[in-house]
DNA sequence: CGTAAAGTTGAATTCTTTCAAACACGGTGG
DNA sequence: CCACCGTGTTTGAAAGAATTCAACTTTACG
């Protein structure tokens, strides 16, 4: 993990005109750039934290892929939601506490560590709604997949992954047409889904065999999008809440 | 669903110890209580807001139960998170759009409604801050039922829901030794836990039978509380993390 | 080129669901 | 006071979805 500071970075990062990072750098001066915003790079593999860590302040997404997951007593791991560029996360409660899930690269990844203090909610109370709203965004997330999983066969829920992942990064611009890059191992899908890695498998090659979707190089692309959406039923309007949008 | 203005009345909320309650009386006007406050009656049964709808601002719940449900397409009900008093519900990221759920008083209730702008954000920064650390707790407890109904059994999470609402409602003072008010229907558990109402039954039928805790006239004792946690685990750490703690 | 990691396949088992039906309880009206 | 009705709970038996265990193949990478 490197780190560096750089100032008006923000000025020409990819983000800027979405979300949170609009609005940063829409109220971005010197003085909260240079103290508040530290960059890192995170080649594949490594933690931006760990369960149980503890830190100030919270996380933006640069580029690549991130997940956050939790490991259980057992053992287990949880992921509990997979992490695109221009994302918050590592937003706690209690900034004291230990967190609750680490945040790991499955790709090479840059972030942004922002040190969010009561005291920026002061003097920079768009921030602050930005951040109330980022944090709604991402419970809404997770209520869709808990929806899913509750309700849903292992077609149904791989069926949604794909389709929500896809809209997500084709609203940032990182994919062409059909094609998305699909970095997640199937250990990764079973963990984020509640199945296992076995009936991923099966799972994928079914709906594969069903000429929905291929996969190859880490690279997905779309054959059937109707296919898909039909499997997964109308929550369109819902579908992209997660992106950090404009204004 | 009756309303009426009341000034003052948080002085004498039992909530006002904790939370964004806490915060709110900490920080309370005429101004503010007159023209943001407002406060409901909601008999059993009836909705605060239903999926669909759109409103400004959000809930406290004053008093009673309530569940977030989500209706599938399909018609079946997807019960997010039931809500306990002193809590925030119908947060929403987008206000001007239709919530993704229903919030449901399943017990007379009385409910506050906060009318946030962002306004407010600066006019009172702490109460921002605050709202910050609600979401974000409601997005912890929600990854707390994700990784639980992902992973573990009927038993096991029947046993987690069991204990996470009698330490929430121990930490109110609204449990009195081993017994706690249970309103639940076996329908809701289902729809909250990803179950049939029948594997529910037997669920809960088994876990009686083994001595866990007993229910009677929507009254939960529990028997054998070590038993308790050795099914669920030690997510004592996190397990009343959904407080709205105090300071 | 060789080792570890990721992906694939089969068969048997287990948990949960589905369908169908009966029971308990509280409230209503005759 | 009792029959009736609806909601919520209980039980049984069969079907189905997903898991487990065990092995094998392919891919990625130093």
């Amino acid at each position: 993990m490197t780190s560096e500071y750089s100032l008006k970075a923000c000025v020409i990062c990819p983000n800027r005109h979405y979300g949170f990072c609009l609005t940063l750098l829409q109220t971005l001066d010197n003085e909260l750039e240079k103290h508040f915003i530290k960059k890192l790079q995170l080649p594949a593999g490594d933690f931006a934290f760990r369960q149980g860590d503890s830190f100030h302040g919270f996380f933006i997404l640069k580029s690549g892929w991130m997940l956050l997951s939790r490991l259980t007593e057992e053992g287990k791991r949880q992921v509990l939601r997979p992490i695109l560029p221009g994302k918050i996360f590592g937003l706690q409660p209690d900034q004291q506490a230990p967190t609750f899930y680490s945040a790991q690269a499955i790709q090479d990844t840059d972030v942004c560590n922002i040190s969010w203090t009561i005291q920026l909610c002061t003097t920079h109370p768009d921030l602050a709604m930005r951040l109330i709203w980022a944090s709604a965004c991402d419970k809404l997330v997770t209520e869709m997949y808990l929806t899913q999983i509750c309700q849903r066969s292992a077609r149904e829920r791989v069926a949604f992954m794909v389709l929500e992942l896809f809209r997500n990064l084709k609203l940032r611009g990182l994919s062409k047409d059909n094609i998305m890059p699909f970095p997640l191992k199937q250990e990764d899908i079973a963990d984020m889904l509640g199945l296992t890695t076995i009936h991923v498998n099966r799972t994928l090659h079914a709906l594969k065999s069903d000429g929905l979707f291929s996969i190859h190089q880490r690279e997905l692309t779309i054959l059937d999008y109707e296919g898909l959406c039909n499997l997964v039923g109308s929550i369109d309007k819902y579908m992209a809440y997660d992106y950090p949008m404009k204004s």
